[in-house]
DNA sequence: CCAAAAGTGTTTAGCGTACACCCATGT
DNA sequence: ACATGGGTGTACGCTAAACACTTTTGG
């Protein structure tokens, strides 16, 4: 037998009667404080559904990839669409391809991403809705596994990557930044060794600002735009 | 203005005319000694085109997803089909669907692999021919940046990961076990070390048999199959 | 003055690296 | 016997963690 690439110009005839689609949804994160709660939480839209299927159930915000679009194109397109929101961190998560996971055959490419909580428009619009990553709903298709490997995915970069920037405005005092990574990982963080680690990484510049309120004024820093935020996948890889 | 889920049951009809088709493809690695060199190399099969669009070229072995496997089935399916291989270790890599990296909008799901180098039939195939992953001649589409970032996530992966076992037998000792990252790794590693770290990982179990053979023999180990292979995505995660 | 957060210093434990050294076998 | 890889011991340097301590503000 010669085998050669199966990669023919057109697939056979007999798939294209009910062809796979391509969908593109995003996990996005921000934090919020909870009302009477003293730590943040990591939390994230969702979108009810208006058709069929899971008609009234939350999911994740997406919509169909488009023919002239890249992929990284439509999920900033599918969530601006859905959510109104433009996200400061996007990265490719997993594509999504199980037989049964929807009732036609669907491929998602998922994408999940960070946005500051001042970036977010409190959209007055009953089908979006913010919801704690701890407990959510029930979701729609395999939603409930996808915001688990995301969150996942989101906790285990934190550890070697600036990604927690993503998560707060230009300047911040180490304490904020110290209260996302708390908010992240789930745990406390010792202020002072954090303070040494995250100055030794070189990642952070010092301003002559200081935030002010309460008690001692904390310095704020700004990024290093020098050092990348994170990887992105292999599309941004210099070489 | 009432955002809603984008995902209707049908994507609009000026979409299905030119339909995006999804690809799999995979890149699959072992480590072979090249003749008369002190060190084993990474290396790769490729699979000639025998059609347009880039016929006579390399390629990623891969074909069409069919509509009734999942992506894994696919990527293990259409692997098999071109080259005859079956590989011991599988994970998905990254979704590739820029517009313009085929004639035709193709979104490319790429997994890559590991395979052991006595479970490689040499099968007398003018078609399908093995690279050095050092040394790759241009490929079609985009798969010579597909390979880059393959070579990228598995130097990368056997850092935290188990995933070199994928390329040694079940009983191995542990000079193969550092000769397969060291190839990976492309330096060398103290011999001591080495030994220490990977012992006081849990991964390896001794067991009562030796290599012999040259000098001093040395001991064969197993893996400890409790302990995970490395993380294969959202899909076998337990929670 | 006091509370509380900002920021500094010090100690300890663990781990990776480098490297000296002994052990066991084939030739 | 000796060369060679298998295997052990040890010292050094870096970093994370724990925690005592000083500084600076608001009230």
């Amino acid at each position: 037998m010669t085998r050669t690439s199966t990669l023919s110009p057109v697939p056979p005839a007999d798939a294209a009667a009910e062809p796979t689609r391509v969908a593109v949804s995003t996990v996005i994160f921000t934090l919020r404080r909870l009302p009477g709660s003293e730590t943040a939480s990591v939390a994230l839209p969702l979108v009810r559904r208006t058709r069929d299927p899971h008609e009234g159930l939350w999911a994740l915000p997406g919509g169909w990839l488009d023919a002239t679009e890249g992929l990284d194109a439509a999920a900033s397109r599918t969530l601006a669409e859905t959510t109104g929101l433009a996200p400061s961190y996007l990265e490719q998560l997993y594509a999504f391809g199980a037989v049964d996971r929807s009732p036609s055959r669907v491929v998602s490419i998922v994408y999940w991403a960070l946005i500051r909580p001042d970036e977010i428009a409190d959209a007055s619009d009953e089908n979006v809705q913010w919801f704690d990553a701890a407990s959510l709903p029930g979701l729609a298709f395999d939603h409930n596994q996808i915001v688990d490997y995301a969150l996942w995915r989101l906790r285990n970069k934190v550890g070697y990557s600036r990604i927690a920037h993503g998560l707060l405005a230009d300047e911040f005092t180490l304490a904020e930044l110290r209260e996302v990574y708390e908010a992240i990982l789930g745990r406390r963080l010792d202020p002072a060794n954090f303070r040494r680690q995250v100055e030794n990484s070189g990642t952070l510049i010092p301003t002559d600002r200081f935030r002010t309120g309460s008690h001692r004024p904390a310095r704020l820093y700004r990024y290093n735009q020098d050092v990348e935020l994170a990887d992105r996948g292999p599309l941004d890889r210099r070489q």
